[in-house]
Formats: structure tokens, C-alpha cells, sequence
DNA sequence: GCACACTACATTGCATGCAATTGTGGGGGA
DNA sequence: TCCCCCACAATTGCATGCAATGTAGTGTGC
């Protein structure tokens, strides 16, 4: 389990904690963070949450308004849309990257990601497979930059992802097929067709979430329940 | 003059302090960088030194070694070549961008960054001409992430360019057609070959200031002389 | 002469206390 | 009744002190 980033300090620790209550929705876009609250649920002092939300403002995850309070990012439709540009071109690269690079060990890992991915059941397991199968075939590309800055932009899309699935059933079975045509195209050393696949699926993806979040008016809150009505 | 991050406070004016030193070669890639040092030489405690070194850490101008001490960034060969990898996607998708969207105001922003960057006659004046030219084209795709992450890549791997630069005077001349050519592209709306010709523009920087690299035996010293006593 | 252990130091990480700034609520006046 | 001003509370930013860790240098034993 290489979970290089946020080593053993209790900043790191602080950190991963609310890199995951971010993703896993318990703190909704836009909740701001404050430090003296962390501080108190996680037992530690102000010193290191400082560090971590440091962390995730560069992350991406935290933005800070003009007057310096933290808040969880929330991107905007014309944000989201901007982040896909850039993961297409970034993904598609790495994907050719791993293509013209496969070795057996990596085709074997993609393809039992991809079984994984086919088993999941439930939306939040099928959204954590869904990023483990991706990040696969980033990881493939052996370009660690180009894998911190990818895992990045998909952590500030990806709740949008679920959000498409929730609503499309259709959609569901069209990333299934897609992500099975990956794993082909990866066996067969088709660089130039995967590279084109992963931005379709990408493409697909980007218009599908944002005309969810148009169609359902939902402006910006993306990830969590909660939202007290 | 828009210095939108690194505002106000301590902490935004250390970080600033420190990536013109970075950048100006006054503190050589590798270089340690010790809070304290850097408290006492800028005048304030260690705290602010803290949060501004973490930021840098995230922009990528500072790696921490496993023992928790910050040093200069800088890359290896293949580092470098990966950077490059990145940015060649990303820079001529901005440019497309740039140019589908170009309005008047931005030609002639171009055009003054192009003039300025021929006039240039020093080395420095040229790297900070050519850069500015370069975040102008990135800026008028309106994309603020995209001009980020560019901005980043381009700031770990812009010393090397002086490098090559110095070292290759043909390489300037080379820079200088193609970069006509990028003003006369934007203004004819090719989008198609804008794109295609930011992509080879960076193609030869990269494998010419790789030979260079290799050539000279530098396996990684950049940036400058210097070094602060 | 070499190797190993021990000590002293340098450096980072964390906790706590204080100053500064901002948003907000209440009260007073027009 | 509405608006403005003042004061207080909440929150962040900065400084300082202390603890932990890793390292280098030295001294001793083999």
C-alpha cells in the first residue's frame, strides 16, 4: 500500500482525515473548515492543521475566500468543465504512455481492476473501483507527475461521477463497455485507439455530468446528503 | 499587476521572496533550505517560513528528502523530459483555446509580449521576456487552471532553457521564427497548426536542452551563480 | 589501525499564547 | 422605522518554547 504522500506526521495524518471526509462526502462543497474545529475532532493543535489544509489548498480539494477562511472546493459548471479539458489531453497521454509501455505484470493488474470494476456493486464501490481502474492505467504510464496531477484533477471532478451515475442508468453500461475496450486496446498495443477511446469516454463523461447539473439545477452541491433543506 | 496568490501576509511574501531567489539562481537547485536561516535572513519567525515552504513544496520548487529537509528542485533528465512530456499537451491546448477566443485586446498583448521578446538582448531579459510571452499566449485561453498548472511546469523547467540558450546560438534564432510564427497564427485563426506548432516548438526546446544536458556532462546543476554566502 | 558506540548538536515537528482583522449584533439617533 | 456606529466575539496569522529525531564527530575497545 504506498501511500507515499502525507507521511507518519500528524499533519499528514490530519491531512489524509480530511482528504477522505472531503471525498467521502461528510464534509459537503463549500462547508468551511475551520481549524480550531479540526483541531478538537482530531486531538491534535492548530500547528498541524494549518500544514494540512496548506496541503489540500494546493491539492485543490480547499480553496480560500478573500478573507482567509477555508472552504471545501465546489467547482463551478464552467470549473468542471475546465478540469475535463485538462484531464483529456493529460489522460489520454498517459494512457498512451502505458500502452506503448505495458509489460505483463500491468496488463495483468488493469485487467483485474477492470473485473473489480465490473463486480462492484453498490455506487460508492463502483465510484472507488472506477478511480482505482483509471489510476491503473495512469500509474501504467510510469510518469509519477503526470499521476500526482491527474489524481488530482479527478479527485476535484470525481464526485460529479457519481452524481452522473446516480441519475443515468444508461450511463453506467456505456462506461462498463468503455472501460472493457481499454483493457483490449491496452492487450493489443492500439496506442493511437486508445488514446482516442480515453478521450471519448472522458468527453462523454464531461457532457454527461454537466448536463445533469444543468438539467437538475443543480447549481453546485455536488458530493454529500446532508444538505439541510 | 496581477500577483493574485501569495497575497498580503508574511507567509505570501516569504514564498515570493523565496521563488525570486529560486528563480534568480541565488539559491542553486539542490540547495538546502533551512527554516531558520531563511526566518532570520527575511526577518521573521519560523512559522510563516513553514507555511510558505509548503506551498513551494506543492508548486514543486522545493522536494523534501525522507529526512524532512527542504532542498531546490532540481530535475533529472528524465524529470525534465517528463515535465516537457506534460506541458506539450497542455501549452498547445491552451493555444487552440487562445486562438479560437482570441478578441483584438488579446492580439495585441501577444504582439507587444513578441515585440519585447525580440527586442530583448541579455540572457535573463530574454528568459523573463520569453516566459511573459509564453504565460500571455497560456493566460488568453481564459482557462485560470490551465495557466496554473502551466506556470508551474514552466517555472521547474524554465533554467534549463537559459541553459540551452546560452550554450546554443542557433537555438535563439530558432525561438525567435517560431514564436513570429505563433503571433501570426493567432492572428489567422489557425488553430490546427497553432496547436501543432506550440507541440514542436516544445519538442525541440526539450530534446535540445537534453542533448545539452547529456553533451556538457550537467547532470543537473541549472540555474545560476551566486550562491548567497 | 579499524570498528563500534555514545554524546552533543543541528533541524524539523508540534503545542500554546498573543495580536490583528473581520463579521455581526445591539443600541442609539435621525 | 430605518440607518449608522460601536463594541464584542470569532477566526486566522504570527511568535516562541519544547520535544523528538537523525547525524556527525569523537573517544574507546578490540
Amino acid at each position: 500500500m504506498r501511500r507515499g504522500r502525507d507521511a507518519g506526521g500528524a499533519a499528514g495524518q490530519v491531512a489524509t482525515a480530511l482528504r477522505e471526509e472531503i471525498l467521502g462526502g461528510r464534509l459537503p462543497g463549500g462547508s468551511p473548515v475551520r481549524e480550531q474545529d479540526v483541531a478538537e475532532r482530531l486531538g491534535v493543535s492548530r500547528t498541524p492543521v494549518r500544514e494540512a489544509v496548506s496541503r489540500l489548498v494546493a491539492e485543490g480539494l480547499l480553496i480560500k475566500d478573500g478573507n482567509h477562511t477555508a472552504h471545501v472546493f465546489r467547482p463551478s459548471l464552467a470549473e468542471l468543465l475546465e478540469i475535463y479539458e485538462i484531464r483529456m489531453p493529460l489522460e489520454s497521454l498517459a494512457a498512451r504512455l502505458a500502452c506503448t509501455g505495458a509489460d505483463e505484470a500491468f496488463l495483468d493488474r488493469l485487467e483485474a481492476a477492470g473485473r473489480a470494476l465490473t463486480e462492484a456493486r453498490s455506487g460508492v464501490d463502483w465510484s472507488v473501483k472506477h478511480e482505482a481502474f483509471h489510476m491503473c492505467l495512469v500509474a501504467g504510464s510510469r510518469r509519477p507527475r503526470l499521476e500526482a496531477l491527474v489524481r488530482t484533477l479527478r479527485v476535484q471532478s470525481e464526485p460529479y461521477v457519481r452524481l452522473g451515475l446516480a441519475f443515468d442508468a444508461d450511463f453506467g453500461e456505456r462506461a462498463r463497455r468503455d472501460h472493457e475496450d481499454i483493457v483490449r486496446l491496452v492487450r493489443a498495443r492500439a496506442a493511437d485507439e486508445l488514446e482516442d477511446l480515453v478521450r471519448r469516454h472522458l468527453e462523454a463523461t464531461s457532457s454527461r455530468v454537466s448536463t445533469l447539473l444543468e438539467d437538475h439545477q443543480m447549481p453546485p452541491p455536488p458530493p454529500a446528503p446532508g444538505r439541510a433543506t
